[in-house]
DNA sequence: TTAAATCATGTAAGCGCTTACATTTATAGT
DNA sequence: ACTATAAATGTAAGCGCTTACATGATTTAA
């Protein structure tokens, strides 16, 4: 692989020159310009990234710490930050945290040793002490879905109590009551933001927060299934069900069916998310959007701005508000 | 950031002796390992990872070129693909390529600046000799799900035409004879092979292909729902359909419901590849299992067993044989 | 015409490591 | 005690670039 010297000597250079060129800041006069695209095409030449990392103290790279690489989810956060990071002629290395602090460490501590320019952190796990450590070391990091009080201007989150609170009003407004709802785990703060938000909505109703109406699950399909059977088991009176997220709503689907029961007519469901498959479930799938591409543009954007000066035609946006999509699995309560 | 200069120094030995700790491939003393360790944990010392690439000239890097950041199957892939690596001390660089030949080629020459130490490459559009040509360039590439006669060695694929062929054979068994094919696109290598495995299980079967009951479409959802209703416009008498993967079965799924069939009762549907949600659906969608995880896992110890030198604990498969996965979506023709 | 300002290019020092080779130190054999 | 050998460590030359600074060539203004 030719390097900048072989093209140097090739077009009667010095490697200066020719460094200039390929990074097209500095003023060179047009007819060295074109001896010098003329060697490296005679040569093949591509810098050498790595190299250039090193002499400039700049990668161009951003670090990306997501919790699964596959899963709808993530993959609409990926797609977003890739594109328009690429866009940008910058290049994005991820890694998955699998939700684990210490694996998310692992990989936060990879992408440093990589020397990535910044890190887009969907960081589930991880304490919000070492989160602040990380900034102590100098290290640019952007966070989504985390909201943490004195990184507000690192934080890019979504509403996730006013997702929950839109889900359970929307049922109330179909006349159901009695309005179960399988949480996502505890330990998660969306997880309990979504919770809390159910019992906004239930509050405002007048209608009283019942724990046998509340099943823990985590975020699987397996434990909508099995919230499903552990609800109906306890109470078999309620007429929706509000399920966290979008996996568990599809599982609680299966589960209602097998027990012979009828969507939207018999049991309505409402899920969160708003996934890919949402709209391929049968019936389809009333969900919360969640706007999650569109924060990892957000991310990109920052990312953009801060650290690569780059302007950008955005305001940045720190919170964003989920919104609910209407369509099958949520019917009007039975008359009854 | 601490250097390794600065290591040497608070340790009191030279740079080579750190380096040697750092890498662990030289015989240091007990004694001054432990100096070392002490000092580098004292000034939280990491090293540097773009600077040992460029004095190694090695990077523990390996691009992953995918068509897709999202969607369940590039998920399974990359998902797997990380791990594994991961766990080997190496890192995975993912980039798109969007199924558009001047994107793959942006994308893998960026990988290949970057220094990758191989390519995992799932290019679908690029051509032949864009590839051997990367050889010629010493460029150490692996493809997934991409046959290449004069490469053997370093592909790995799905046997699709018995992929096709057992998922027509299986509507066959179950009594069909009136079989409508959504296919992929043609211009894609596995949707003709799967086109191919659907005729070769009719003609086994004496089933005369036709042509109006065939649609090609372009793998995506809503082209399973046009493919129902231009299928059904034009024949209105076939009870089983198969299609080329799962997102177009799904969009017929809806299709067909929504012009009063029931499945499988009036109509039988099969997918291709079996990816996440297709238990999701309802009826839960019978399809051909495509082990993409196991062949990026394949791909992956390929790398590490020709790139890295180490020794794996498999034998490299490089065609893999789909199996068919029986759930709800297919049922026996109806008497009549 | 000439000094000052501007532009184009070159020189060389580093970025933080690895590694061949040289040197020093420890161990063993006699 | 004295080599011969092996083990531990050090020295220094790069890896392929960027960039501050120096130099030489042109242009501008008076």
């Amino acid at each position: 692989m030719a390097t900048i010297y072989e093209v140097s000597k090739a077009a009667g250079v010095s490697l200066a020159t020719v460094s200039r060129v390929i990074n097209g800041n500095a003023r060179v006069s047009e007819r060295t310009k074109e001896k010098v695209h003329k060697a490296m095409d005679a040569l093949g030449y591509k810098p050498n990234a790595i190299a250039q990392s090193l002499a400039s103290n700049r990668t161009n790279s951003v670090g990306l710490l997501v919790s699964e690489l596959h899963g709808s989810f993530f993959g609409d956060m990926m797609s977003s930050i890739e594109s328009m990071l690429r866009d940008a002629g910058k290049h994005v290395v991820i890694t998955a945290g699998h939700s684990e602090a210490e694996k998310e460490k692992q990989a936060i501590e990879f992408l440093i040793s990589r020397r990535c320019d910044a890190l887009i952190l969907n960081a589930e796990a991880v304490s919000e002490d070492y989160l602040k450590s990380l900034l102590d070391n100098n290290i640019e990091i952007i966070l989504i879905n985390r909201d943490i009080e004195s990184l507000q201007e690192r934080c890019i989150v979504l509403d996730n109590q006013l997702g929950g609170y839109l889900a359970t009003k929307a049922a109330i407004e179909q006349g159901h009551t009695e309005i179960a709802y399988i949480s996502g785990p505890h330990f998660k703060e969306d997880a309990q933001q979504r919770l809390a938000g159910h019992k906004q909505a239930l509050k405002e109703a007048n209608i009283s927060f019942d724990s046998d109406l509340c099943f823990e699950g985590g975020y699987h399909e397996s434990e909508g299934q099995e919230g499903f059977n552990v609800l109906r088991s306890a109470n078999d009176s309620f007429t929706a069900l509000v399920c966290a997220n979008d996996e568990m709503a599809s599982g609680a689907m299966t589960a209602a069916r097998e027990n012979g029961l009828s969507i939207p007519e018999d049991l309505s469901i409402i899920g969160f998310d708003n996934v890919l498959f949402a709209r391929y479930l049968y019936p389809k799938l009333t969900t919360v959007d969640n706007p999650i591409a569109k924060m990892g543009e957000m991310a990109a954007n920052w990312v953009l701005s801060n650290i690569y000066q780059q302007k950008i035609n955005t305001e940045i946006t720190h919170l964003f508000k989920p919104e609910l999509v209407v369509r099958d699995s949520l019917g009007a309560v039975r008359a009854g």
